[in-house]
DNA sequence: ATAATACATTCAGTCCTGTCGATTTAAGAG
DNA sequence: CTCTTAAATCGACAGGACTGAATGTATTAT
């Protein structure tokens, strides 16, 4: 099931071929320990119930862990993971009052993210 | 895994805390299917050595896998690995050109996973 | 005080991922 | 044809990630 992305295009170059496509203008290729941070960022997005539980808060403005086990499907302890890693990336930010601890969105973090992948790679 | 045995009702929030946050006016959370689709996509991204390989690639323009072996300093196998990764995710795209195969990025997908991630979550 | 609630932590099980050596397949080059 | 190069595939390993039961820690309610 790994098919690569190969279109037969019968077309031989000579060796010498450079290819003259379209570069991103003078745009230099993104170092080594900023990917490693861009990377980490996008491993705490990279998983379907961190996104649904990122959108679920985004679309209530604010919600507190114990809200988000029954919409997820997931236990309290995998529910407190899930928190962490956000939190952790700065894309989830908490707040303790009472008894339990209200979480919001960190729009500013999430829009860096989009805007690296558009600095770096596009 | 369908069902998750009896749990704590997440019933009477604490009347300590009201949300008082301002909630994304009339978004609604992201469904379950295209929060598996961006996770696989953001998985492709999410990882060091495949953020460089497409900020090489698109730094270039176009490049061949035997181009990216030195600069990312990993093995022959491991470039296959994430090109493949890449491409069947469509972040990159390869046409099969005499030995090699030039590999290219599709920033229409790019600029989609950046868009999915502002409609989504923010 | 005691009980109940909200989270974090620990631990263990299972699965997934990145990596590379060895091999195989494919396509020029001589 | 033979030789060389480019890339995929296979096999194996170490490390990491997702999950939840059991437990611990605060905080609130009675």
């Amino acid at each position: 099931m790994s098919s690569i992305a190969a279109r037969p295009k019968p077309r031989s170059l000579p060796e010498t071929a450079r290819p003259a496509a379209s570069p991103t203008q003078g745009i230099e290729p993104i170092d080594e320990s900023a990917a490693d941070r861009l990377a980490r960022t996008l491993s705490a997005l990279a998983d379907p119930v961190r996104i649904r539980l990122l959108s679920i808060v985004a679309s209530r403005g604010e919600v507190c862990s114990c809200e988000l086990i029954e919409p997820l499907a997931k236990s309290q302890p995998t529910i407190s993971h899930h928190t962490t890693i956000l939190a952790n990336a700065g894309l989830l930010v908490g707040e303790k009052r009472g008894r339990g601890i209200w979480w919001h969105v960190d729009d500013q973090a999430l829009s860096d993210v989009r805007h690296a992948l558009g600095e770096s790679i596009q």
